[in-house]
DNA sequence: GTTCTATATATAGGATTATTATGTATAGGA
DNA sequence: TCCTATACATAATAATCCTATATATAGAAC
């Protein structure tokens, strides 16, 4: 497991990224980070949430209430168009930053 | 530039990273992390004091004042044998962050 | 000699984002 | 009937970085 601390701002990538393969509830998106990551990205619920509303919020983002097949209501997220526009360019800030450090380690691996 | 929302956290890698070459103070870090990173990374001065007095109430860093060749006091850092032990695994970490968004972008490239 | 820029440290106040803890509610199996 | 998995929600807290502000000196320009 990643400490908090470094991990805090790849919530917001992880699930646009997630978003990409079609909608999904909050807690299917919590469970396919996890899955695809194989453990090594885990958010509680009680982080998503309101992350959703703050996407929300931005217009990146839209949810819509359905009742699932069981019966159970949730909420589905779908990417807007708006919100699919807006991975590219964070995916390359994230690349910069990856750079960023690999040329910091590289010059001071003295 | 990278937002302040995705290099959240790596400010304490960097300082590390720096370190390593020698001893430095606080403006001289910044001035090194911004210059090898290219101009990515760059830290305010009022972000990196708090943290420099954060790692050295860790023990990972210990400051001592001395006076430069102009007659410039300043507070000059250097890692403890318990900080040079850290930098390793926090590396590990960073790295399988990489690892980990990377998964998710590649699965949900769609 | 005074003003400007670079050097150098310090702290208060605010923003953002994740965490823990807690609460609600239902479906399905044991 | 109880337990677990599913599903959403919010309050209180913690961590980290930012902007703004303050102080002070060295050296160059004027």
């Amino acid at each position: 497991m990643i400490a908090p601390g470094i991990k805090r701002g790849t919530a917001e990538l992880a699930v646009l990224s997630v978003l990409e393969d079609g909608p999904l509830h909050g807690y299917e998106m919590a469970r396919r980070i996890e899955e695809q990551t194989l453990g090594s990205l885990r958010f509680t619920l009680a982080s998503l949430y309101p992350l959703l509303y703050r996407l929300e919020k931005r217009g990146w983002v839209r949810g819509a209430w359905e009742t699932s097949g069981t019966g159970r209501r949730r909420r589905c997220y779908r990417l807007t168009t708006e919100g699919k526009k807006k991975i590219a360019p964070i995916r390359r800030e994230w690349a910069e930053l990856f750079r960023a450090l690999k040329r910091l380690t590289k010059v001071s691996h003295a």
